[in-house]
DNA sequence: TACACTCCATACGCTCTCGTATGGTTTGAC
DNA sequence: GTCAAACCATACGAGAGCGTATGGAGTGTA
């Protein structure tokens, strides 16, 4: 048996389960995460969980926090190579309106922030993305306060795209509207007063992660 | 109608059951809308529900939709009176980031849009406003496309400021950093190269600065 | 071979919620 | 006063999901 999937592991591990919680919650939310009806995904039964895990709690935190881990790495740890600001910027818009199922599975996500577990790691990762976003700003040579100003417009913005998206596909999804409207994005979360310097030396200084 | 909170009405009806389930929404996602858990909180017992529904599906049925037709009524209704169309436009944007409840209705409501039956109420709903919104920019003096542009803009800015202040709220809450950054909101997502036809009114004293 | 450890299967009890069945109480028509 | 309808209470069965208990298969080690 376990011929099933492509892959024949003989042998379940934690993170198994864990990634199998987030594909649950990325098409059925977080109420989706059960331990039958993902061990019947995996083609195991309930021994198996409960031998890697104390309860079904345990795998939802161990996967939110995998994915807070994964979010982090993949979007600013790409980001970061771009040196100019502006265009770190404009990058970080295209990524983040890229993956469709990362979109779902925060939107899942976050719909179960009631939790306070759940709460605390939304409220971490939403924090972190805006520190980053707002520190490009400064390198972009804006003051402190307008930084936060237009990192808070632009990840708004984001945050809401993501939903429509979900909530109305047509209304960005008919010929060519998306990408135009991407590109007007850009354009209008990038302000265009301020002194965009040439990729000089700000990349390295204080764009090093704090992110507690 | 004598509705206050504690009175005993001698009997209940099916909104009252609607609104309910609302209100369980509101504070606890749409499993939060059971049976029995409602039943207590309206001081009665399943017997009342299955009279008035017949199964779950209906109440959630009836509760969305009697939800979609009070936003409906509430926003546009309001805002049609203002006939200047960046002033409306400026209307629109105070009052959909003042109610609270409101905002968190939506989301629990959207989170739910798995469910045909609630993705259409959500679809249409959003449909609804993005039509509304681009008559308005239409109104501004800009052209179709551009008109549907700015207004999914905006749309897209006034649902992700939603989402943020349920999943990070301190990132708003701070000291004034909220009526600054709906400032800046309003002064970014109107174009302003326009023809707008009566610009800015002369007699200041109007209705300004009443956001949060 | 004996033994221990890892990983999973099976069976059971518990709780929560849905939905049904049926009986009871109030109200108004006549 | 009778009767029927509207409205609600109570009791019951069914099903899904959680968590536990316990047994077994596979593998490595002495």
């Amino acid at each position: 048996m376990a011929s099933s999937k492509s892959n024949a592991k003989q042998t379940l591990s934690a993170e198994d389960w864990a990634d199998a919680a987030l594909a649950a919650m990325a098409d059925g939310g977080l109420e989706a995460v059960a331990v039958e009806p993902l061990a019947r995904r995996l083609g195991v039964t309930k021994g198996s969980f409960y031998w890697h895990f104390a309860n079904r709690d345990a795998v939802v935190r161990a996967a939110i926090e995998l994915w807070a881990q994964r979010e982090t790495d993949d979007i600013i740890e790409i980001a970061r190579k771009v040196t100019a600001p502006r265009r770190r910027i404009q990058t970080i818009f295209k990524l983040a309106n890229g993956s469709e199922r990362e979109g779902r599975l925060y939107l899942a996500i976050a719909a179960a922030s009631r939790d306070p577990m759940i709460g605390h790691v939304i409220e971490k990762v939403s924090r972190r993305r805006l520190e980053y976003l707002k520190a490009c700003y400064t390198d972009l040579g804006l003051d402190d306060r307008a930084a936060r100003k237009w990192a808070t417009f632009a990840y708004s913005t984001f945050l809401g795209t993501l939903q429509l998206r979900r909530d109305d596909a047509a209304a960005l999804s008919s010929d060519g509207f998306f990408t135009e409207y991407v590109r007007h994005l850009i354009e209008m979360l990038i302000p265009r007063d301020v002194a965009d310097q040439p990729p000089e030396e700000t990349g390295g200084a204080q764009t090093e992660d704090q992110a507690a």
